[in-house]
DNA sequence: TTATTATTTTTGGCAGACCAAAAAAATAAA
DNA sequence: TTTATTTTTTTGGTCTGCCAAAAATAATAA
């Protein structure tokens, strides 16, 4: 079967073509990674031969129809070990990526299927992230950044798109929580700085921590 | 931190060696280990740089303290699991021990902890093997073989020292599982094979079971 | 379009974990 | 106590996954 190395290296194509199969660099995936780009060089070409990606010389990667399934067998395990940790186990959402990142290469597909079926088969991870389901299909959604949400209109948090534990804990503090309702009453011109209002209070957010937080619009509230 | 391959020529030698740190043998390790014992050469060389083991050439091998703290450790995240995988999953006896085999690997204190306390902090694994705790203390207990039980006497089946998926489907089979009363009818001379009384039925196994079933002897019934 | 910067590849090396075959040492049999 | 057998070690090699430094390409800026 193929190594833990492997599996981390499809997952990384996976996430940093945006789902779509589009090119990564090998400076990119290094990065990702934590290796120099000459290992990456290397391993690309290994991928290649195994014919999981198709690696363009000085140009690129991206995955084939093969390497996208493994790609996604590991986001699965992933999403739903990080679901599993925080509603079985009482983990945080920011504790929760760190040890998903070790318990996704538990290569048994019964286990993953004990703890979805437990969870009752869920479609979100704690961070908002759709699980893909055993075929590789997930769910896709209109959802949007809250950077770029309207002033105005009514919206819930529905994901976030920075896991660091620094972030979640700040969006634990104001209660920005997965869930959360909201609506824009201002964005300021100069830094692009939002003022919300959620649960009868006003936050200040700021374009940076905007950018990675995903809402839905609701639907308008109709008179009683 | 250290290397799965570590861990497990830690777990290894701790249980060739009976849990008491007496030395084992190269070929020994090698068996349980599926690898050649020149491999094993290698490896204790290093372990012993690391001070995990003492390996006195062409002799044997034997575990540190600081060895011996490992290996516990990961004794405990093995049975931890197949008691997790048993009781909240619903895996079979017969299935935990292989996927544990990997799990064992995850560095991660909190999760075994949550998962000790989410168990209520068991003493025993499905197989009857005794969990140690945090700081690697093993309740120890006075339970025997079947294969030098006595006749005529009422015991408790509480564990199995054969954990193969055929021995432990043919022990259900029979109910022959952990929690069982059963006495001895009668030993036949020529084979040693037993005749059980379990449950009202009648039951013949062979030493060679006998000698992989553990049980705990009763006290006597005092008359109602 | 040339010069500068960034990315990618090549080359040579290293550590961990393994094996095969041969040599040495220890054990068991005769 | 020799001889045979088993266990252990040595030696030379492989494979995976990584790095450092240098060379080649590509992309950007001037
Ligand atoms: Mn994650
Ligand atoms: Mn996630
Ligand atoms: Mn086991
Ligand atoms: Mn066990």
């Amino acid at each position: 079967m193929q190594s833990e190395t492997i599996e981390n290296y499809l997952k990384t194509i996976y996430h940093l073509s945006g789902g779509n199969a589009s090119v990564v660099g090998n400076k990119q995936l290094a990065d990702k990674l934590n290796v120099i780009p000459a290992t990456v060089t290397e391993a690309v070409k290994k991928l290649h031969e195994l014919k999981l990606v198709v690696y363009e010389k000085s140009y690129g990667t991206r995955l084939t129809a093969a390497g996208s399934k493994i790609a996604l067998t590991i986001v699965r395990r992933h999403r739903i070990w990080e679901t599993y940790l925080a509603k079985e186990l009482g983990f945080g959402w920011d504790e929760v990526h760190e040890i998903a990142e070790e318990l996704e290469h538990i290569k048994n597909d019964k286990l993953i299927k004990k703890l979805s079926e437990k969870l009752g088969h869920p479609h979100f991870d704690p961070h908002g992230d759709p699980i893909p389901d055993e075929k590789g299909k997930i769910r896709k959604s209109n959802f949007i950044k809250l950077s770029e949400a309207k002033v105005n209109t009514s919206y819930k948090i529905t994901g976030v798109t920075d896991h660091s534990p620094a972030f979640l804990k700040y969006l634990e503090k104001h209660q920005l929580i997965i869930g959360a309702l909201l609506s824009i009453k201002n964005v300021e011109a100069f830094d692009n700085s939002l003022l919300l209002q959620c649960r009868k209070k006003e936050i200040s957010v700021s374009s940076k921590a905007a950018e990675c937080i995903i809402v839905e619009e609701l639907p308008v509230q109709t008179a009683a």
